[in-house]
This record gives structure tokens, C-alpha cells and sequence, in this order.
DNA sequence: TAGTAAAATGGTATCGGTACCAGGAAAACG
DNA sequence: CGTTTTCCTGGTACCGATACCATTTTACTA
């Protein structure tokens, strides 16, 4: 295996030389150059990150953690993380938290050790330690999809509360008045939020808030098939059903059908994040749609800013709307 | 950032000494552990594993790289290979070749540089060239589900001309005697091995084998349906159906439909790779299952067998059977 | 109690690159 | 032609850990 003083040697120049040749930077005469460039591929000279990382202190490399990978809402952040990232030159790590504090801060620590320049966190609770950590490392975080009170750090996110308002707004408007919603885990601001906005909506509209009508639990399909069967044996049934993701949709969903009820025509149905086109035959469900792809994007563009020192003293906050979508599970005005 | 030199003096010991703490190795009192560990955790000490790397020549890394991601068959692999791997405390880095030689190229190469200690190839074509390269800087490969004549290194894989001859065995056995073949990309030994038992089959039986018959693609749905599309426009169409794997099959399965065939009354299907039992609603298909998990771990503990040094001289080419599963698309017997 | 083995700790060199600084040669300028 | 600027090249130290070897202290055996 042959080191760059092997290259070096056998082109008769110095370490130095060979290494403005491989990473192009510097002055190298053609001459020069071309020796080297005989040399590497004559010894099948292949460069070793390790070193080169350790002596420039830095990896190239981005860390992104997120809660659930199998979600295509976040396959989509993921994308738009990547594609970011290798514009400018970076590499991602991947790490799937699976909404479980004790994983995330396993997976902090393995990436902090490998130097990732960077970390991008969907974070699985709402607590400041897990960023305190990582910048007590010189390492800059972008907080991702959540909101975490007090944090020093940039965030991205979408209008939790917004998108849950309108949705609950447009149940409202056609006529439903006993609306459930199914969310996430609590602590995780986008579960609260989401109901905030739902909570809002029904003050608003004089409607009173019936806490048996509002469930936490996982963005899981299986949570949300759960909950379904929770919220059916309830009386009055309410007649519109607000679901906390696209996952608890699919679970309501299915319950609903094996319950024998019909949606939308014995039950509306709306929920959160869209799912993309080329896995969903027709596109039936009434969405707040987020625009995941450009969370991603401007995350990793924030982080990237911090990295090369551009960014402002100033952490910033971007807070990026939702569109809701109607189509046919919401259905049509009631009486 | 504190590093190991920092914790020593902190703890009033040498730096290798907080090394032996920090990895578990060699001698310390358990007073000196405690003040070591005291100051590691007063200074937030995280060690750099990229200097940890570079001095002792291990990364405890693997490389797989595979040709489709997406393919259950593959998903499976992985999972066999990440289990192997993370017994032995090795991490698995993946990539995805797209079954594209290029991109398996230059992933190797950047494989090679954050020197990984050992690789697994599925490799996107049959040349010697990728293997060598990477044996050419020491680190050793084996490589997965296809053959590569004279390639010096271990392999696993699957009997796919056997499994191609059962297939066709059992179509012939229904009866059938004009049988199509859709395999995958002609110079993948999988692809070609697949179509070499299904004309040992046909020989054997005395049929004539018509060319006309015999489709190479992609080992992808959109091929599969196009390559059943063209098939159909034969005359006499043919009443057996052999894709070459579980995307193939799947694609035929849409062609015959939307051409108004059924499976298995109008065509009998059968296919190459099981589906896992938790995507499909019910199985269908009647296949030459490959085993997935197994391949990929056994290719691993070869691979850790290697690094261990532990490893026979000589190479090691493992052969797994194909286990026929007969469900409904293959019909019964005609006539 | 001497003698040997095991336990505990440290010094120095090194892994393979690049940062930093310096210096000489060639090109451009007035 | 001297001076400044740009181009080209190299020496030395160092990134942060561990390998290797050496040394001292403690425990154990005969």
C-alpha cells in the first residue's frame, strides 16, 4: 500500500508536491504534475481520508439523524439532505433514531467520534442536551422538523400548529362539529402542535374541546390503527377524524375498514404529510402537506453556512408553511 | 475539544494509560480507572476515532456494495450482512451500484480511501479488475450471489442454474412445452446461469429451444414488463413463463394484466427470489427462493474469517440450493 | 526470604497526510 | 536593469491516537 512519500520518492519531489497534485490546490507545473500523476498510477497510490482528515480537521461529512426512515416523509427530507450535502462537496451519514432518545444519543456519540463537521437532529424529546452535547464538541447543529424551547441552534420547520388550524378549520367548515385527532408521542412538538392548531380551530369556532377526543400516541401505522379503535368505541362517534401523519392515516385507514365504516361517507378524514405519487395508486386523502424535500435543503444550507463561517452571529429560525390539499377523504358538506 | 493528552494530565497519568481505560485494554488499577474516568467525563472527552484508525490500521468497517437497494432480495442480504457484522462489532457502510460498473468503481475507490478493512461485492459485472484493485491495497473482498471465473477470493452464492432448471422442470412437468425466459443483463453470471438451467431442462426433455423465447433485461419491473409485452407478440405464444427474479415477475404479472391474461389460467408464472412475507398480502408465486439472510452472513463471517487471519489458504466458494416454493401461479397441469 | 510471575504504568516513535512558513525561479512592470 | 509579483517547490512540525518496548511495583510461589 503505497503513502504519499512512496509517490513522492518515485517522482523525485517532496510529500508536499503530491498532495497539491491530488487535491488540486496550490501551484504544480504540467511537468510536475504530470510526473506525479505517472507515479500514483504506476504505484496504484490510493489517498488515506483518515490522515488527511486528522490533519485538516475536517471529514467532508454531514450527520443526519432523523426518527423513522421507512417513513417516505422523511426518505424525502433525507433526499433533500443528500442532495444539498454533495452539491457542496459532503458526504451523509444516515442514522435512524426510531423516536428513541437513548439510540439518538448513542448515535451522537458514534458520529461526534468519527468528527462529522456537522449534525443535523430530529430530535426525540424536547431537551436541550443532546445540542449541548454535540456544540460542546465544536460541532454545529441544525435543529430539524421540531421545535426545541431555548435552543441555541438554527432550526427548520414546517407550521405544526398552522396546518393542524387548517385542517381542523376545513372539518369545520363542512359541517362537522365532534372531530378527533390522533397525533404522536407527546413531547414531540410537532404532536402538540399539530393538536394546538386543532384546539384552536375548535375555540374559535365555539366548539367545545372534548379531551376524550384527543389521543396521543406514535406516528406509526399501527398506533394509528390503535387509536382508531380507541376513538370508535367512543359515543357520540365523532363524525370527522383528524390523523397526526401520514402513517396514523394509513392506520386509521385500515380500522376504519375492518370496523365496516366508509370514509368519507360515515367518517371525514384528514391528516398530515403527503405520501409521494409513484407509491400511491389515486391520491385520496385530504392533506396538510409538508414541504419535506426543501426542509431538508435549507437545513443542510444552514449548516453549510455555519461551516464555512458565513452564517450570521445569529441563530435563525425557518419556519416553512404547509399547503393543504383536498381531495376525497374529507369529503363533502354534512346536512 | 479535549483530547487524550488533556484527560492524562487532567488525571495525572501518561495518555496511553486513558487509552487503556477509554478501550478496555491491558492493565489499570481500578483507582487510576476511576480518575481517568472522572476526568473524561469532567472534560467531556470524546475520542477521535480517525486518529484511532490511522495508528492501529482498523476501522472496524466493512464495505457492501450491492446492485438495487429497493429489491427486498438485496434488503435481505443487507440485513444478514449488518447482523454478521455488528456480532463481530464491525460497522457496515452501503452502497448501491445500480448495478452500473461505474458507480462500483467509484464507490471502491472511495471505499478504499476511508480504508475500509474488508469489502463485500456484488459485483455489476463479470471482469477481474474490480477485485484485484482492491486486493490491490490489502484489503480483502468477497464476493456475492455472482461468479467470477478465476477470481482469487472467496465467494457465495446461489445455485441459480439449478434452481433455473427446477423452475422450468416443473413448468415442463405441468405440461407446458413453450416456455418463455426473462432474464436479467447478459455478463451477470445470475442472469446467464438462470438461462442456462432452463435449456438444460428443456434439452433434457427433448424440447427444442427457441431463441425467440430467451429475453435478456434488467433485473427491474419496468423490464419485466416490457420484455412480457414483447413476448406476448409471439406466435404461438407461449403457455409457461419463467422471470429471472422478483421485480421481473412482478412486472410480467401487470403486462399479463393489462393485456386481460390471467395467471395462472391463461399463463403459467413462475420466478426466481421470495417476497417477504409481511409486503405481500398473500403469496402468489411460485418461486426458487434464494436464502437471502444466510448469503449474507455467510459471506460476512468468510470476510471476518480473513481479517481474523484466521482463514484457510485456499479460497472458499460456498453454493447455496434454491428452495422450490410451488403456490398458485404455476397452475396446474394443462391438457 | 529470595526469586519469579503478574500487574501497573510510562516513553518514544509512528500512522499518512497537510498547515504553515520560507525561499528560489520565472514573469511582469516601470 | 532592478524591483515587484506570481509561480513553483520543499522542510518541519503536527493532527490525536496507539504499537512497541521498557520499567517499576505488587503478588505469589517455593
Amino acid at each position: 500500500m503505497a503513502t504519499i512519500r512512496d509517490v513522492a520518492k518515485q517522482a523525485g519531489v517532496a510529500p508536499i508536491t503530491v498532495s497539491r497534485v491530488v487535491n488540486n490546490s496550490g501551484y504544480v507545473s504540467e511537468k510536475t504534475r504530470a510526473r506525479v500523476e505517472a507515479a500514483i498510477t504506476d504505484l496504484g497510490y490510493v489517498p488515506n481520508v483518515l490522515a488527511r482528515s486528522l490533519r485538516s480537521r475536517r471529514t467532508d461529512t454531514l450527520a443526519l439523524i432523523l426518527s423513522d426512515i421507512s417513513n417516505p416523509f422523511w426518505t424525502t427530507v433525507a433526499r433533500g439532505v443528500e442532495d444539498a450535502a454533495s452539491d457542496a462537496g459532503f458526504n451523509v451519514i444516515l442514522c435512524n433514531s426510531d423516536e428513541s432518545e437513548v439510540e439518538q444519543d448513542k448515535y451522537l456519540r458514534v458520529l461526534l467520534q468519527k468528527q462529522v463537521d456537522g449534525v443535523l437532529l430530529v430530535p426525540a424529546r424536547s431537551t436541550l442536551e443532546p445540542i449541548q452535547f454535540v456544540q460542546s464538541q465544536d460541532t454545529p447543529v441544525v435543529v430539524l422538523d421540531r421545535l426545541i424551547p431555548n435552543a441555541q441552534a438554527d432550526t427548520v420547520r414546517c407550521d405544526s400548529e398552522g396546518g393542524g388550524y387548517q385542517l381542523t378549520r376545513l372539518l369545520l367548515s363542512l359541517g362537522h362539529r365532534r372531530i378527533a385527532v390522533l397525533s404522536g408521542p407527546q413531547g414531540v412538538s410537532t404532536a402538540e402542535d399539530r393538536v394546538a392548531g386543532y384546539q384552536r380551530a375548535l375555540t374559535e369556532a365555539g366548539v367545545d374541546i372534548d379531551p376524550v377526543l384527543i389521543y396521543y400516541g406514535q406516528f406509526s401505522l399501527e398506533s394509528g390503527y390503535a387509536m382508531t379503535q380507541q376513538m370508535l368505541a367512543v359515543t357520540p362517534r365523532p363524525s370527522g377524524l383528524f390523523a397526526g401523519n401520514n402513517f396514523i392515516a394509513i392506520g386509521a385507514l385500515r380500522a376504519l375498514r375492518d370496523a365496516g365504516l366508509q370514509v368519507p361517507e360515515d367518517l371525514a378524514l384528514v391528516g398530515f404529510d403527503d405520501l409521494p405519487a409513484d407509491l400511491v395508486v389515486d391520491p385520496f386523502l385530504t392533506v396538510a402537506a409538508q414541504p419535506a424535500y426543501e426542509m431538508g435543503q435549507r437545513a443542510t444550507e444552514l449548516l453549510l453556512a455555519r461551516l464555512s463561517g458565513e452564517a450570521s452571529e445569529a441563530y435563525q429560525e425557518i419556519v416553512l408553511p404547509t399547503e393543504i390539499i383536498v381531495r376525497l377523504s374529507s369529503g363533502q358538506a354534512v346536512e
